[in-house]
RNA sequence: GGACCGGUAGUUCAGCUGGUUAGAAUGCCGGCCUGUCACGCCGGAGGUCGCGGGUUCGAAUCCCGUCCGGUCCGCCA
């Protein structure tokens, strides 16, 4: 007799004998009556014990949470007049007729059936943590992600090619992990931070459609939605232009949704210029969910007798702009200060307002500290041009466009939160056309916004080289819900073009060759047009799962400060493993024996 | 590197304007209950109040430091 699982116990199986393993998930004792609720991966069942039975009763009564049974009985149904609204076990039940322990459990450490544990706690019992059936469900809807996807990528021809993960250091981008050699000594490996380089080689190679699902390493701080390692779901094709890769990625990321979620989302998915997402949203990963715009008036106070506003609305670097929220107008002194105090960790060094109490009273029905510097037609613009209404109040950001741009940015997206602004379902945009590089005013160099070997729109390398701000590159990220999930490009095919980018971002010949010099080389043997992009596949799982953390989606996360309650990593290695490293140990610091001043 | 929040029974938390023996819920242990399902009822055990220092007659409570967890800024091509 084979073993169910406990939610495969069903009707048709009624009268029937089965046999059903799993844990003790609960019992109860009413009288001379044992239940027991099994749960396993399918869920819950409930398992009746007789006194009937007096030797196998007394067994069932040493039962305890999360000792693993296998229980031989017959279904059947429950009793007349025990069945209620209540019920969480199902309608059918197993009458015991033969209870095996196959391992008893202490009483764990956290409860299997509540969800409130902390989380370090839950991290250090993470494989009782996993148990639970809400994480259960979630690393099956990443399991069920990552099939979809790599059907829809097997069915379109795709190959799925593993690349190294002892690779070399990267120089720009996130600080690498490095691992040490013991054959060279005093030489390393670094952890990839993304298969890039390695499938555009494939690419080189005639594999023209790769896919691969890869960890990937960084060794920079974390955040909700960061981890040092994660998982990309890569992917590179050649001689696809941008519109085919994104039109090929949409019907991939349509038909997850509808095979994993049977939500249908929008065909085709909207695009949007960067250019136009700063300006509309402040944000290059707008969240469409919120209708709230960034509103431009610096042309209306470029006069104005308050510097605050006339002296950004003068910069050309600068920006004044206003974020009407509706309902507003209600928000207490105190809320205000916080959205003050929140914009403040963006850079923003106050947060003008103005409350419309009475939009027909003109000067008289509005509220604000700052209306006595402006003048009536900058107010009469502003209230215009924001489309206020009686009983919203208006924000106002004015400062360097990116402080501006930050800061309204997130208060947008904080006031649509908190007045209740968000629209149900799912919002994707793709933004495309973002500036190929940014000026790093404190390195007094161009960064690259996307990487090194993203494709700008012009040919000619000395278009790029004669004004870098001006160019615009082959990228484009994904944006669902307000956060990015994808990104990719056009990559660039020719070493001219290449080496051109390196030479703008500061990069030496020299360097170039000694970081890249395998993929220049292999720019020179005949390298097809190309171009990806790659899914974060754990944030892309973090909401379709409606989790606030990408350690929710993920078996074994870290914590914030890098490391693992369960493991303890990162540890400490003994003196022979150093020594074959040719490392030596970290001294002990030096104890400073003078009291601190 | 920085800002903020938290750390008290196994767990989730209350207590924190200093003052008898640090509470609740849940879990755990024991007893009762013949159909329960967040079962119910009775009883019990369970705490270096993260750690170190200071103030005080007296510290879970106030101050300083430190560690750990979390959110964010910086950082993340």
């Amino acid at each position: 007799m084979r073993s169910h699982y406990c939610g495969q116990v069903t009707e048709d199986l009624l009268d029937k004998e089965v046999s059903v393993v799993g844990w003790v998930h609960r019992r109860r004792d009413h009288g001379g009556v044992i239940f027991i609720d099994l749960r396993d991966r399918e869920g819950l069942l409930q398992v009746v014990f007789d006194p009937d039975e007096p030797e196998m009763f007394a067994r069932a009564e040493r039962l305890r949470s999360e000792y693993v049974i296998q229980v031989k009985g017959r279904v059947r149904s429950r009793p007349e007049g025990t069945i209620n609204d209540k019920l969480t076990t199902g309608q059918i039940e197993v009458y015991a007729l033969e209870l095996v322990v196959l391992n008893k459990a202490e009483t764990p450490p956290i409860q299997i059936d509540e969800d409130d544990t902390g989380e370090e706690l839950r991290l250090r019992y993470r494989y009782l943590d996993l148990r639970k059936p809400a994480m259960q469900e979630k690393m099956r809807l990443r399991t069920s992600v990552a099939r979809s996807m790599r059907r829809f990528l097997d069915d379109e021809g795709f190959m799925d090619v593993e690349t190294p993960i002892l690779t070399r250091a990267t120089p720009e981008g996130a600080r690498d992990y490095l691992v040490p050699s013991r054959v060279h000594n005093g030489q390393f490996y670094a952890l990839p931070q993304s298969p890039q380089l390695f499938k555009q080689l494939l690419m080189m190679s005639g594999f023209d459609r790769y896919y691969q699902i890869a960890r990937c390493f960084r060794d920079e701080d974390l955040r909700a939605d960061r981890q040092p390692e994660f998982t990309q779901l890569d992917i590179e094709t050649s001689f696809m232009n941008e519109d085919e890769i994104m039109q090929l990625n949409e019907r991939m990321i349509r038909q997850c949704f509808k095979q994993v979620m049977d939500v249908d989302l929008p065909n085709p998915f909207p695009r949007m210029p960067y250019a136009e997402a700063m300006q509309r949203f402040g944000s290059d990963k707008p969240d469409m969910r919120i209708s709230l715009e960034l509103v431009e008036v610096a042309d209306l106070v470029a006069d104005a007798e308050f510097k605050v506003f006339s002296g950004p609305a003068k910069d050309e670097n600068g920006r004044v702009a206003v974020l009407r929220a509706p309902g507003g107008g209600k928000l207490s002194r105190k809320e205000i200060d916080d959205y003050t105090a929140y914009v403040a960790q963006f850079g923003a060094r106050g947060l003008a307002y103005i409350k419309v109490n009475e939009l027909a009273a003109g000067r008289e029905g509005l509220q604000s500290p700052i209306l006595k510097f402006l003048s009536d037609e900058a107010i009469q613009g502003i209230c215009d041009r924001s489309g206020a209404a009686d009983g919203d109040i208006l924000f106002f950001g004015a400062d360097s466009a990116k402080v501006v741009n930050e800061a309204l940015g997130a208060l947008r997206v904080r006031l649509g939160n908190d007045l209740g602004l968000v629209q149900e379902g799912w919002k994707p945009v793709w933004i495309v056309d973002f500036p190929m590089f940014e000026w790093d005013a404190q390195e007094k160099r161009w960064q690259a916004l996307h990487h090194p070997f993203t494709a700008p729109y012009a040919e000619d390398p000395e278009v790029v080289k004669a004004d870098p701000g001006a160019q615009l590159s082959r990228a484009y990220d994904l944006a669902l819900n307000g956060t990015e999930v994808g990104g990719g490009s056009i990559r660039i095919h020719s070493m001219e073009m290449q080496s051109t980018i390196l030479e703008v971002l500061g990069i030496g010949e020299e360097e170039a060759r000694e970081k890249f010099g395998f993929l220049l080389d292999a720019l020179k043997y005949g390298c097809p047009p190309h171009g990806g992009l790659a899914f974060g596949l754990d944030r892309l799982v973090m909401l379709m799962a409606g989790a606030s953390s990408i350690r929710d989606v993920i078996a074994f996360p870290k914590t914030q400060s890098a490391s693992c309650p369960l493991t303890q990593a990162p540890g400490s290695v003994d003196a022979r493993q150093m020594k074959d490293l040719g490392l030596r140990l970290r001294q002990a610091p030096q104890v400073e024996t003078a009291a601190e001043e």
